[in-house]
DNA sequence: AGCACGCCGACT
DNA sequence: GTCGGCGTGCTC
């Protein structure tokens, strides 16, 4: 019998301790997934070391090693230890989140499919020995040639439906002990059916996509690179760079390569520009695949059949064993936090794993993270800068319209009569009108975005002055008029529009804050010929209807697209000459030290999709504060002047990037105990701070209630990582919250406070 | 997170 | 008399 050891059990639980059981054979590697029993049920787990029992009354069995060897290869299972102590995170919790789901939760269906395949058996029966077994049993010796014939086994589905054997036939055969079925593996192809990249297109590189792509390939020869931000400006053809790095990393040098791109970026355009150049060597990873799909490309990462993900935040943990190559486009994007727990940065977590194995990282963007531009500054990354375009098209021309201005004037010049009128602002001034008109009549295409779906943000009472709110969230409930229903953007709750106020009963209700789906009405109505098509989340519900859009506006059946910012990014549709803005303000005022930030990449990202090839392109921006910088800058494509400035307003009080945040969000749906649970937070806190570690707080969130929880907030913030970290830590394992249903959570790094 | 153990109201 | 509400505490 071998000798028992003990070993140390890491489990996908809230639980900041690991958990002791012993297993009757040699240690398994860490990162081992294991079935243990605990409580009164089993759960998947993972080998994190040798075990210790003491002080432990029972030490329980390990009920089944499930894997030969890992599935967390070692330099993952590092990065998870790393992020279990960086982002506050129970290591079981961390692991989880970078595997497949079936891989952890033990409750899961079986997620490989499979197919019964029917193969020979040897030894092959000689002539005499076929006579004596096939007398009477013509059909047998019949399907017994017919796998002869074939190489492989014969699917059982084809030998019964297309060369028409009986399952008896088979079944026969098998009783001789002749053939035998089996179940094999089959791998889901999430392309299936969605025809087959062309080849690359052929052109040359720029003289500064070649410089930039020197510098890469050169870092690849380097013990330690630096990270790499390439600024691109929208257009100058940064994907062709990390295709060029790629190319040498994967073709070349035989290893392997992850590039992240914004969940929405990941369209059939950037797509196919991978698969173009790298075929069937590259798994993407989509929010469209199923669990099962998803779980099978991970597979083939796993098994080295494939060496280049392609995919959004998680597909940085590809399993990859030796990467060469992590890029990171659009590194500005906010989507690259997760917002559960691990609350990991897909982008500074690119950064690190990229060191620890001695891969070349790229970050790309043409409106850096004021993070990766500061770092720049600081030589903790190396700048390399595409100013121009690919096509050598000139950047658009981008035109201010002050929406203050009277509906019969023409923008933002020349005296502006005072009072300006009442009411609400047209939707489309009379330039981008014309502008448009223009567009139709030369046959081009036009974009308008609107950061703001469905068809009114709020309805209010015009007798009471009442806002339908949603019953869970301190938020409006917003308009959705084709479903005639109200939502709430936060939790997803829903309710038929209402015919009067629910608090007078007046009949006359408002309609305000202007979304996408009233702006395609009235754009359908003042262009009444024009094909229009509107892409926001209510349009993309079907798991390729994102694809159908943008194909029918890169086959030209669209003259206008309409739509979120999920038509700012990646997009590259040559027709396209022009992009309205129906209303640049929106987001800007929310109570963020991002959002000028963000209106200032959205707008740039946006006014990118203008005149990429020949035509000149054109940009007309809808707002009511002209003069804000993000604004002004985003006009004169001015990138480094933008981030001075921002740089400079967050100096005092001090945000990031000049500090390290963490915010930590106490939660309850007793709005009492929610204030308390902060309060008893902050009261542990402040004692533990100095040094280096501030407190702001606590104060209610800006969103005070989510999710039927009432919330409040408190900020720590320091120069260093380091000390913040140890803080939290303490914070999450030693301090107790009050009785009841109070929750803590924390949040480094924060992108979005709301 | 779950899930069992543990003390107080409306039912067969 | 019991079924069951969810508060508290523990999980190798």
């Amino acid at each position: 019998v071998a000798p028992a050891v003990l070993v140390e059990v890491a489990l996908p639980l809230p639980l900041f301790r690991t958990f002791t059981y012993r297993h009757d054979g040699s240690l398994p590697s860490p990162g081992t997934r294991v079935l243990v029993p605990f409580r009164t049920g089993k759960r998947i787990g993972w080998v994190v070391g040798r075990g210790d029992a003491a002080g432990l009354d029972e030490v329980r069995p390990v009920l089944e090693v499930l894997e030969g060897e890992p599935s967390v290869p070692p330099c993952l299972l590092e990065l998870a230890d790393w992020m279990a102590g960086y982002y506050v995170t129970p290591l079981g919790v961390v692991l989880r989140s970078l595997l497949p789901a079936p891989l952890s939760d033990a409750s899961r269906a079986p997620p490989v499919r499979t197919r019964k395949v029917v193969r020979l058996l040897p030894p092959v029966p000689d002539l005499a020995r076929r006579e004596v077994l096939f007398a009477r049993a013509p059909r047998q010796r019949e399907c017994l040639e017919r796998l002869e014939a074939v190489e492989e086994g014969r699917e059982l589905r084809v030998l019964l439906e297309e060369d028409r054997f009986a399952r008896s036939v088979v079944s026969g055969l098998e009783e001789k002990g002749l053939v035998e079925v089996v179940e094999v593996e089959l791998l889901r192809d999430p392309f299936q059916g969605r025809g087959a990249p062309g080849p690359p297109p052929r052109f040359s590189l720029t003289p500064a996509q070649s410089g930039a792509t020197a510098a890469l390939l050169s870092a690849l020869d380097e013990e330690a690179s630096l990270p790499f931000l390439l600024h691109g400006v929208t257009g100058s053809g940064k994907t062709q760079v990390y295709i060029e790095l790629l190319r040498e990393v994967v073709e070349a040098r035989g290893r392997g390569a992850i590039v992240l791109v914004p969940e929405i970026a990941l369209t059939p355009q950037t797509v196919r520009r991978f698969r173009a150049w790298f075929g069937d060597g590259v798994a993407v990873l989509h929010s469209a695949l199923s669990e099962g799909e998803r779980y099978d490309e991970w597979r083939r990462l796993r098994s080295g059949e494939k060496r280049i993900a392609v995919g959004a935040r998680s597909a940085l943990f590809a399993p990859l064993e030796d990467v060469g190559a992590i890029v990171v486009d659009e590194e500005h994007d906010g989507s690259y936090k997760q917002s559960e727990a691990p609350r990991y940065h897909a982008r500074d977590l690119a950064v690190l794993r990229a060191r620890r194995e001695g891969a070349v990282c790229v970050l790309g963007s043409a409106t850096p993270s004021l993070e990766s531009w500061r770092n720049t500054a600081l030589g903790k990354f190396r700048l390399l800068s595409l100013p121009e375009r690919a096509t050598g098209a000139p950047l658009p021309s981008v035109e201010v319209v002050d929406l203050r201005a009277p509906r019969t004037g023409t923008g933002a010049d020349g005296p502006r009569p005072l009072p300006a009128p009442s009411g609400p602002p047209p939707v489309l001034s009379p330039r981008l009108v014309e502008a448009v008109e223009e567009r139709l009549r030369r046959e081009e295409q036009a974009i308008l975005l609107l950061n703001r779906r469905g068809y009114a943000s709020f309805v209010q009472c015009r007798a009471c002055g009442e806002v339908l709110q949603c019953p869970h969230c301190s938020v409006s409930l917003t308009y959705h008029r084709r479903r005639s229903r109200l939502l709430c953007h936060h939790c997803r709750h829903e309710e038929g529009a209402p015919e009067r106020c629910p608090r007078c009963g007046e009949v006359e209700l408002a309609y305000r804050g202007l979304g996408t789906e009233q702006v395609e009405r009235v754009v359908a109505e003042r262009f009444p010929t024009a094909r229009i098509a509107r892409m926001d989340v209510d349009t993309t519900g079907g798991k390729w209807a994102h694809a159908e859009i943008l194909g029918r506006v890169e086959r030209r059946e669209v003259d206008l697209l309409l739509g979120t910012q999920m038509i700012a990014k990646g997009l590259d549709f040559p027709g396209v000459t022009l992009v309205g803005v129906i209303n640049a303000d929106v987001g800007l005022h929310l109570p963020d030290f991002r959002a000028s930030e963000r209106t200032f990449q959205l707008l740039s990202q946006v006014a990118g999709r203008a005149g990429r090839e020949r035509r000149k392109g054109e940009v007309i921006v809808q707002t009511r504060v002209p003069e804000h910088y993000s604004i002004q800058a985003a006009l004169r494509h001015d990138f480094p002047g933008f981030a001075r400035r921002e740089l400079a307003e967050r100096e005092e009080p001090r945000y990031p990037p000049h500090v390290r945040l963490a915010n930590v969000v106490v939660s309850s749906p007793d709005p009492e105990l929610a204030a308390a649970g902060a309060e008893g937070a902050a009261r542990w806190l402040r004692p533990r701070l100095g040094g280096d570690v501030e407190m702001v707080g606590p104060a209610p969130c800006p969103i005070e209630r989510l999710h039927r929880r009432w919330r409040w907030h408190l900020f720590l913030r320091a120069s260093s990582a380091g000390a913040l970290g140890r803080v939290l830590a303490e914070l999450v394992r030693m301090h107790r919250l009050p009785p009841g249903d109070v929750r803590l959570v924390v949040d480094r790094d924060p992108v979005a406070l709301l």
